[in-house]
DNA sequence: TTGTATGCGTTATCAA
DNA sequence: TTGATAACGCATACAA
């Protein structure tokens, strides 16, 4: 019921050694004698005593800390790599301090000085843009940087890049439009463009433009559920477009979902729809979207290998591989060739 | 390019004053002449200078750092939890250690320890079981608890309690099961049965019981989508169940799907499902489940102030008020009341 | 193996 | 307003 914290030496006054042993028995691979150790943790238990680690960090050069900063964290592919990576981190004895940027998108700069001012060891980064700014700053105190899915131009400072291969990805949604026969295309993102999702789009677009096959952008509103709403009942109002790719699962489920119940469309006949992701709700038999996987293992271990690596490693460039998952949302047999015009 | 973190006394010698004239130019309400603190700024800034959060927390005596700790982060009611949860603290200069005991359930008193290392002013449990120990062991630091749905028997040191009214859900499920003229029904929980979720099933039980209407009750592993998937499985094999309450959307869910798409029955038709929790995915127009809402935002603020509070302020026991969401996976119509019993 | 003394970066107290 | 100095709780070099 003690108001204040046990420090050390309290422990040492009752077991009644010296604060040097106190720490040396908390402190790994210190000599201390077996008895010395039995009263001190004796007494250290009875106090409720725990180490002070921010005081042991203020000593150290190097601390257990990771800050993690992200946005949109109940986005069903977010939440799963949130997930998987604060529990690798947990396994592996590191401290997870996360910071939800969610009103203020562009406060990261101010998120980056508060995980500074705590002295993580790393920093990754789930969500924002990367200014130069904030590679400087991060640089200018020793801390790595490691992006996840934000591709940069130029690397300043210790910065691990993580990304799925965004290029492949969106080739490869295309061609599989394609190869379902689809003749008038969409592709629907946010309108804040991060690069790692406007490559996608990209991607998409130069094969079907090399195709000759008409493509509508839709890219508006935040990168939500929602947003796919919203571009279903624009893109598909009238009808022609026979094929959709959402930049991310999360729009490609709104477009299907509101394809489906609200427009009383059938996917894959009317239109087929592509995500991006594979978080695990697309595999629900309520969606069985057809979606390109980021496989969230590889990203996980790649980005833990980036955090627990010596703190003076080599800045690292690391791609996740990128595969279709083939579902239900995209016609599967493909019309005998002919350039069947959709209207 | 530093290699170490920038102290204030690197500034200090720059800007040529005191650490001390550092310090409280960087200190709320100190008093520092506008020259001096200019040129403290100027050299700051040069320098990429942040003050060391870790170095001020040991000299006062609160911090700003809040543990969270849960698991199961991908369940989207949990994880719009984790997203509100997170952002009002960002938003109120709090910062957030999250821990995640996805592999470890039982490793909860490891995950406080670890937090007290840290000098957490407060620890916010989203999950796990709430042993006396945890109790003590916080106590005994002065540390704050915030229990969110877990309901304790006793109450030992400081903590609040964050509690969506379960028993009346529970009822509110069974009695719109009812409505629907339900006459064979089943509650579906996982096998670890949290104090919290048996308060659902067992209010439901009991309203069922009052109206001799046979339950069934189906508790087997974890509190995940997949449980839902094998309970349909188990319990719509043969006919006869035709009203099915998930203690949980994200269970609820699991049982709908597979009754929908595996089993090729119609919810509400051939079974009515409900769940509890009203994640944001059930409103999806894929699922459009009817559930037991307990809202959000009244979670979130409540949390909020149990956090913000004087580190002083009196035990809290607070109950978030619950409502029935109607929608679409429960009949509507009530057939005439007879009792057309289900087999 | 143990205790003493020093430093880590900060804030608060005190005298100037 | 400013600078020197003493904590804060810990780890460690050094001496015993």
């Amino acid at each position: 019921m003690a108001e204040k914290f046990v420090s050390a030496s309290d422990v040492a006054r009752v077991a009644g050694v010296s604060r040097s042993a106190v720490s040396r028995t908390f402190t790994e691979g210190a000599s201390v004698a077996p008895k010395t150790r039995a009263r001190v943790m004796k007494a250290a238990e009875e106090l409720g005593y725990r180490v002070n680690l921010l005081a042991r960090t203020l000593h150290k050069e190097r601390s257990d800390l990771v800050g993690l900063v992200g946005a949109n964290l109940s986005n069903p592919y977010i939440s799963a790599q949130v997930d998987a990576l604060t529990a690798a981190l947990y396994d592996n004895g590191l401290q997870c301090m996360l910071l939800n940027l969610a009103r203020a998108q562009d406060d990261i700069e101010n998120a980056l000085a508060k995980l500074l001012e705590y002295r993580v060891r790393t920093v990754v980064l789930l969500s924002g843009a990367v200014p130069d700014t904030l590679m400087r700053l991060a640089a200018a105190n020793g801390t790595r940087l490691v992006l996840i899915n934000r591709p940069l131009p130029e690397n300043i400072g210790l910065v691990d890049q993580i990304e799925a291969d965004s290029a492949a990805g969106g080739a490869l949604a295309a061609r599989r439009l394609l190869a379902a026969g689809c003749s008038n295309v969409a592709v629907v993102l946010s309108e804040s463009r991060t690069s790692a999702k406007l490559a996608r789009a990209e991607a998409f677009i130069a094969v079907m433009e090399q195709h000759h096959v008409p493509i509508t952008q839709w890219s508006q509103g935040r990168n939500t559920y929602e947003t796919g709403i919203e571009a279903a009942r624009g893109l598909l109002a009238k009808p022609g477009i026979d094929g959709i790719f959402g930049v991310t699962d999360e729009i490609a489920l709104g477009v299907m979902n509101t394809a489906r119940h609200e427009l009383g469309l059938s996917v894959p006949n009317d239109v087929s729809v592509i995500g991006f992701d594979d978080a695990p709700i697309s595999d629900w038999s309520s969606h069985q979207l057809t979606t390109i996987r980021q496989s969230l293992s590889s990203l996980t271990s790649a980005t833990l290998k980036a955090i627990t690596g010596p703190a003076n490693a080599p800045c690292s460039h690391h791609f996740i591989p990128v595969s279709l998952v083939e579902r239900r949302s995209v016609r599967s047999v493909e019309p005998p060739h002919s350039d069947a015009g959709g209207a």
